[in-house]
RNA sequence: GUAGCCAUAGCUCAGCUGGAUAGAGCAUCAGAUUGCGGAUCUGGAGGUCGGAGGUUCGAAUCCUCUUGGCUACACCA
């Protein structure tokens, strides 16, 4: 809505620029190719659309300034420029848009809108499927998953609300020797212990007897030659061991989706590596065919990478047995055909680049033309302020301890400031504050990047977190039941954007305008930090200006209603924007 | 060794396609509450944007080189 403005005005200046050129001049060729640059300025003061003139000055043989000032002249002549204020700044232009016009339309728009105000059809009729999450069934979830599962999560959510049609699929990782070796250590030492027999979740109970493995490993060298053995078992079909690796992954997942559940994740569509592994097998077959790969001597089958300028890699061991790489062959293949997508987006640690690149490269010598369309999408590390998180050395987060210290960080932080009776439901509340702040957490830093968690400031209830954030939705909410049990005494005034015309208004006003910008800038560049950092900042402006200002108690009712309007917009794109990175909205916290 | 990614305040991070005095949070120091939720707000201090060249009217941003860190380059997943 903001962009719309700014680019009339763009288009105004230009058609300005032009006609200077050919009255000056004589002729507008010399600044066709020159692009008019639109800005923010730095200060509010400035204005609030810059247009730099610099590169327009050596065409024009005079200075940036005087250019401005021309342009101003012959602006001002025209009586049919949009509403604003022209300033001479420099060598810049600068506008000061009128927010009155802009509020009407903003409240028109939100009102009308609802929830879905800030959604675009910048991707309207796109297929896109996500891959997230891919756990192991050998052990819960850590945080470096949290991390995966919330960047994936997110990101089709900020798809979705571009228009596109998302489809959202995990592949479990349930399949070899890593999954024998805790099937082996509980034949070995488990005595029959069940989830229930136990009252340990059943991921846990799993991933206790994968630490057992590495234990008994150190006391016994033959204990990875029996893993071996017992995935060949696998393979073949072993009634026993089948029946066993049924049970325990089992066990996993159920303990796996109670996570899912808590942490508000979602799939449309389970993969699992079990019944995929062998379909990348036959696929190679062909390509083998195909000439576009290589048999050896000793019977594996290679593709040679030189072409990307890579070395030569495996697809099929000598006994025929399919790699990760060829099972990930199958499983996009089968994708493409369960649901034609116009996009596949990996979330995937970017550890697992080189990977993927040779992926992407095999799937087009195989003929899929759709291949150009896979997407990695690479994230970096999750570290501790101790350092890396070492499964041998037992510093790896678990992820459901994690959101349980960070549930009870909450709860006595309710209970110390005597709200029990206001939130109703402590528990719940608390898990829905855990979960804000550990969302806002892992996505407020660029996807791409390392990053660094730090428990102790996670559970900070102060500053640049999720809870903030969600305190600003419940401070709104609670001043609006307040009005509403006052009586509703303005609901029959109707708004005026005219009204708010402090500063601080203004630069609300324009922040709720841009939204739309933002969720389709979040999209382009695959980012739920675009999101996280447009939240803080109408965060902190509303809190600035919530602070300063009177609401409900403003001077008159014409003005109780602006600002009151005002506030609840302010609401309804903190709530959108929320839905968007997994914060959960709370009336009252 | 080869390739990819990263380097901004004491710490954790922003900085959109190059543009005005590089911004937040934490920590630190100093303030604000007869108020619509103080889980808040305001101010101070804190920077050679790893380093060196280059392109440009103009570089944290683009190019080259260089230093440091991480990751990958398995018939593991």
């Amino acid at each position: 809505m903001l962009q719309k403005i700014k680019m009339r005005w763009k288009a105004t200046v230009e058609q300005h620029l032009h006609n200077l050129a050919e009255k000056t001049l004589g002729k507008s060729e010399l600044i066709k190719d020159i692009p008019l640059v639109v800005q923010v300025p730095p200060k509010p003061e400035l204005g609030d659309v810059a247009f730099p003139l610099f590169a327009y000055a050596k065409p024009f043989r005079t200075s940036p300034q005087k250019l401005v000032e021309q342009l101003i002249a012959s602006l001002n002549e025209s009586g049919d420029l949009p509403a604003g204020t022209l300033l001479a700044a420099g060598p810049y232009l600068n506008v000061k848009i009128d927010t009155a016009e802009l509020a009407n339309e903003l409240e028109t728009a939100i009102r009308n809108r609802k929830e879905q105000y800030g959604h675009t059809s910048s991707m309207a009729d796109k297929r896109v499927m996500v891959e997230f999450s891919c756990p192991n069934t050998n052990k819960p979830l850590h945080l470096g998953h949290l991390r995966n599962d919330a960047i994936g999560q997110s990101i089709a959510a900020i798809l979705k609300a571009n228009g596109a049609d998302v489809h959202k699929v995990n592949l479990i990782n349930n399949r070899g020797v890593h999954i024998c070796k805790s099937m082996l250590a509980y034949m070995k030492f488990g005595n029959n212990e069940t989830p229930e027999s136990s009252s340990v979740k059943g991921d846990h109970l799993v991933g206790n007897y994968y630490v057992r493995f590495a234990q008994w490993e150190k006391e016994d060298p033959t204990a990875l030659e029996q893993a071996q053995t017992m995935l060949k078992q696998w393979e073949d079909g072993d009634p026993e061991i089948v029946q066993l690796w049924e049970k325990m992954n089992r066990w996993t997942l159920d303990g796996i989706k109670q996570t899912y559940d808590k942490t508000g994740i979602s799939f449309d569509t389970y993969y699992y590596e079990s019944d995929t592994y062998k379909l990348g097998r036959d696929k190679v077959a062909s390509g083998l065919k195909a000439n576009v790969f290589y048999k050896e001597s000793d019977g594996s089958v290679w593709i040679d990478l030189a072409e990307i300028g890579l070395d030569k890699k495996v697809l099929l061991r000598k006994d025929g047995t399919s790699l990760y790489l060829t099972q990930d062959i199958g499983t996009a293949i089968a994708r493409h055909e369960d649901w034609p997508f116009d996009s596949l987006i990996y979330v995937v640690a970017n550890e697992q680049s080189y990977h993927f690149k040779v992926l992407f490269h095999v799937l087009q010598k195989l003929g899929y033309d759709w291949a150009s369309d896979l997407h990695h999408l690479a994230y970096g590390m999750v570290n501790l302020p101790e350092g890396k998180m070492k499964s041998r050395e037992g510093t790896v987060v678990d992820a459901d301890d994690l959101f349980d210290m960070l549930a009870k960080m909450a709860t006595s932080d309710i209970l110390e400031k005597g709200r029990e009776e206001d939130v109703k439901d402590v528990q719940q509340t608390s898990e829905a504050i855990a979960l804000g702040a550990l969302n806002y957490y892992l996505l407020q830093v660029n996807p791409l990047k390392d990053m660094i968690f730090n428990p102790a400031e996670s559970l900070s209830f102060n500053g640049n977190t999720g809870p903030y954030l969600q305190y600003m939705g419940a401070r709104i909410s609670s001043m609006y039941r307040k009005y509403v049990e006052s009586g509703t005494p303005v609901d029959t005034i109707s708004f005026d954007g005219s009204l708010l015309n402090l500063e601080e208004e203004r630069e609300l006003i324009k922040s709720l305008a841009d939204f739309e910008e933002t969720v389709k800038q979040a999209a382009t560049n695959l980012d739920p930090s675009v999101i996280t950092a447009y939240l803080y900042d109408v965060s902190r402006k509303y809190s600035k200006y919530y602070h300063d200002y009177p609401i409900l108690k403003a001077e008159s009712k014409s003005l109780i209603k602006a600002r009151l309007t005002l506030s609840l917009m302010v609401l309804q794109v903190l709530r959108n924007a929320y839905e968007l990175i997994g914060i959960p909205f709370l009336e009252t916290m």
